[in-house]
RNA sequence: GGAGGUGUCGCCUAGUACGGUCUAUGGCGCCCGCCUGCUAAGCGGGUUUCGGGCUAAUACCCGAUCGUGGGUUCAAAUCCCACCACCUCCGCCA
């Protein structure tokens, strides 16, 4: 939710940032309406039931005659609080609404556009030239199972299209990149989390999944649980409704969880391989800080990402995500794109986003700060998408023999070992 | 999953059998002041939280808030219903 100071105060900002979004400016309109309706709906309630508590008051007073006349009074005052309480909560519930619907607002600068409108703002190492090198790039899933590290077709029999398993070599890929960023997040001052998987829906929805997201969103129906397509999510929900004390900020979380996503909508898009998958595991980067440094910490988030992709040898593109395609929460947005050989393109592996209040005031997140109790900000970043990630490395580092150089940065977490090599799998 | 118990303003706690100055008690902690070579102790005052109003700012005023949501009633911490969390025991289980 965005501040309801703002709406009533500069309504025009509120707008510009609506169709920079691509979303419909009249719902600010209906929301200044609701804001009103449920303002002067809590005051006449208040009223009337500060009269009636002052009547309630002599009633317990008073005795005899006096008393029965109060009570055929105190009655019919009754029933009007009941019905101003009613419309008030009514009110309320409507403005409630309506204020979810509305995004975050969008930070200045911010490229306007779609998906297509996002701005490289810088590249990072060199992408291999193979055809120098004399030979043409396998792709990761080629790659994967000369190597026994990736198997699709048994994790299609098992779970279904988009599930795989890591064998072998995959695993150990999975885990060496796991205690690396987790030796990373350490060195960062991060606190390292295993926050669960399953939330109730108040965590989903605070976190702004529920939304234009929500068909991507597996739910557990006898339940009531969600499983979550990020750590975001249960990082974010860790300090719902819950004031924390300004001298303990910011704070650093880096949660590893599973994530798990429908991909509806994605049929026929990525199908090969791992790179479009139902479920992996993620470690996941979270802050929570004073707005005033959110964009601090914001490029610090990106700091660290472009710190580990560079720690793999990846070469890599940072981008300002377009207004467009932000999602509900955040206020801007930064992307990694990695270098992906067999489609001599940049991918995705990495996103980071400053969601300012947004998020804190959906889950009741605040801080008291010396000017008094305020909603804080929230950021996340992607840290360690696993499939991804093991599927850069294994295009980017892979040998015209089909072995694949292990990055040093690696190694220790390898037992030293410097490559993988193919193997007879069955 | 079964049986029982508990939930009060940071922490502990009084109040719930019998609804009405509960406008929630007391202690700890914390804040301010007094006293004082300095500290401690002592003494006095303040302290639930949130939203709103009014202020230059304090002060002050109004509403909500006793796990959550409903209900009964003129009136609910207190009575009724549902739900949630935690604790104990039993069962099951990585």
């Amino acid at each position: 939710m965005i501040d309801p100071k703002v709406l009533r105060t500069d309504p025009d900002r509120v707008r510009r940032s609506q169709k920079a979004r691509g979303e419909s400016v009249s719902l600010v309109d209906e929301l200044l309406a609701a804001d009103e309706a449920r303002r002067s709906g809590i005051s006449s309630f208040e009223t009337l039931r500060a009269e009636q508590k002052d009547l309630g008051r002599q009633v317990a007073k008073a005795t005899g005659d006096e008393k029965a006349a109060l009570l055929a009074r105190t009655k019919e005052l009754a029933a009007q609080v009941k019905q101003a309480q009613a419309d008030a909560d009514a009110a309320e519930a409507r403005h409630l609404e309506l204020s979810k619907q509305l995004g975050n607002l969008v930070i200045d600068g911010v490229p306007e556009g779609g998906e297509e409108d996002g701005v490289v703002l810088e590249s990072h190492g060199t992408p291999r030239d193979f055809a120098a090198e004399g030979f043409e790039p396998r792709d990761h899933l080629e790659l994967g199972e000369m190597l026994g590290a990736i198997d699709m077709e048994r994790g299609a029999k098992v779970s279904g299209s988009r599930f795989y398993y890591l064998t072998g070599p995959g695993a150990l890929l999975e885990l060496a990149l796991s205690q690396f960023a987790l030796s990373k997040v350490l060195e960062w001052g991060f606190t390292p989390m295993i926050p669960p998987s399953l939330v109730k829906p108040a965590a989903m929805e605070g976190t702004g999944f529920l939304g234009q997201a929500a068909q991507d969103v597996y739910r557990l129906e006898a339940d009531d649980l969600y499983l979550v397509g990020t750590a975001e999510v249960p990082l974010a929900a860790y300090h719902s409704d819950e004031i924390l004390d300004a001298s303990t900020l910011p704070r650093h979380y880096a949660g590893l969880s599973p994530a798990f996503r429908r991909e509806a909508g994605s049929y026929g898009k990525d199908t090969r391989g791992i790179f479009r998958v139902h479920w992996f595991d993620k470690w996941e980067l979270f802050v929570y800080c004073d707005p005033d440094q959110a964009e601090a910490e914001h490029d610090r988030l990106l700091q660290f990402e472009k710190e580990f992709l560079t720690a793999l040898e990846i070469p890599f593109q940072v981008l300002d995500v377009a207004s467009g395609d932000l999602g509900l929460s955040a206020a801007r947005k930064f992307d990694c794109y990695a270098w992906l050989p067999t489609q001599s393109r940049y991918r995705e592996v990495t996103s980071t986003s400053n969601c300012t209040e947004f998020q804190a005031r959906r889950l009741g997140i605040r801080a008291r700060f010396d000017d008094g109790v305020r909603p804080l900000a929230t950021l996340n970043g992607t840290l360690c998408a696993m499939t991804r990630m093991i599927i850069m490395l294994l295009e980017n580092h892979q040998q015209a023999d089909g072995s694949v150089r292990i990055p040093e940065a690696l190694r220790p977490y390898l037992g030293g070992r410097e490559s993988f090599t193919p193997v007879e799998v069955h």
